[in-house]
DNA sequence: CAAAAATAATTGATATATCAATTATGTAAT
DNA sequence: ATTACATAATTGATATATCAATTATTTTTG
């Protein structure tokens, strides 16, 4: 079996470029709000543009478990960015809502990141990008085709 | 400012193409191996063929901090698929060596990520495969271009 | 309607991620 | 050789990842 090194491998390349942006989008982060990440940063925007999200949903578009997005609101209602209150509709779901100094982060935020995706992607083209999408989203309909089987 | 949200980017369809991967992946190592991870794996492949990896450089190769990697190698240490020795030549570093329950381990795991590999790339020319590491440079490069300021 | 099945969230256990501080050892400089 | 600096690994603290089990509520079905 001649199995090359993953180091060598494409899914090395695309997760070295994920971590990559990662890192670059924290420090950036980092120098003008304290104490934020970038998946709670998501998380604001995300309620900020649709209030009425569950757990569950946040944490399909952050690509995190429910009991990872549970810990994780918990510590941002900690920090006083979110509060949770009772859903009266459906009471096994809570409405989750933006805090004033939740915000506050969320008018220094956008530009922020902005900034990040401008400066990652300096010099590739918009086709680039759209060839990106379509490779990218094969590898993952090929993965995510097996995966129910 | 018109910030478009984090899942319509190709930050997150990267992101959603290596986990849509490793949970690929790890599920096809999960029904042959218990109690084995991709990373683990990993760093039994890098060993295997460079054995006088430190854990540092090997936390390189699997994108972990040094932190991570000393309790990684501790959980493989306990389960018997690594042994630490001492490094004479230089007592700060071990020398981590493969014990014969993780030889055992790099007879059956490299079929499995030949297949993982194989068919989540099916379908992809090798252009593509050229075009997608090309573009990703560009963003990784542009990524830590910045980091170093 | 009552029992069964489904759903949203939580909790426990264990592993990993991350940062900062610390220990032990090596190397360089004067 | 002694001081200063650099490196490899560890540890502590806290957050997150993951799986399985549990709780509290709907929703579905017979």
């Amino acid at each position: 079996m001649n199995l090359s090194l993953p180091s060598e491998t494409i899914f090395h390349v695309i997760e070295s470029t994920i971590k990559e942006y990662r890192k670059f989008a924290q420090k950036n982060i980092s120098e003008k709000i304290k104490d934020m990440t970038i998946d709670q940063g998501m998380v604001l925007l995300f309620l900020n543009e649709h209030p009425n999200l569950t757990q569950k949903e946040i944490a399909e578009l952050v690509f995190k478990d429910n009991a990872s997005m549970t810990r994780m609101i918990n510590t941002m209602v900690q920090k006083k960015h979110l509060k949770r209150s009772m859903n009266p509709e459906d009471r096994r779901r809570y409405k989750i809502e933006i805090t004033d100094k939740g915000k506050d982060v969320l008018k220094t935020l956008p530009p922020i990141i902005h900034h990040n995706r401008n400066s990652s992607l300096k010099g590739i083209t918009k086709n680039e990008l759209n060839q990106l999408e379509i490779i990218l989203g094969k590898i993952r309909t090929n993965c995510a085709k097996n995966i129910t089987l």
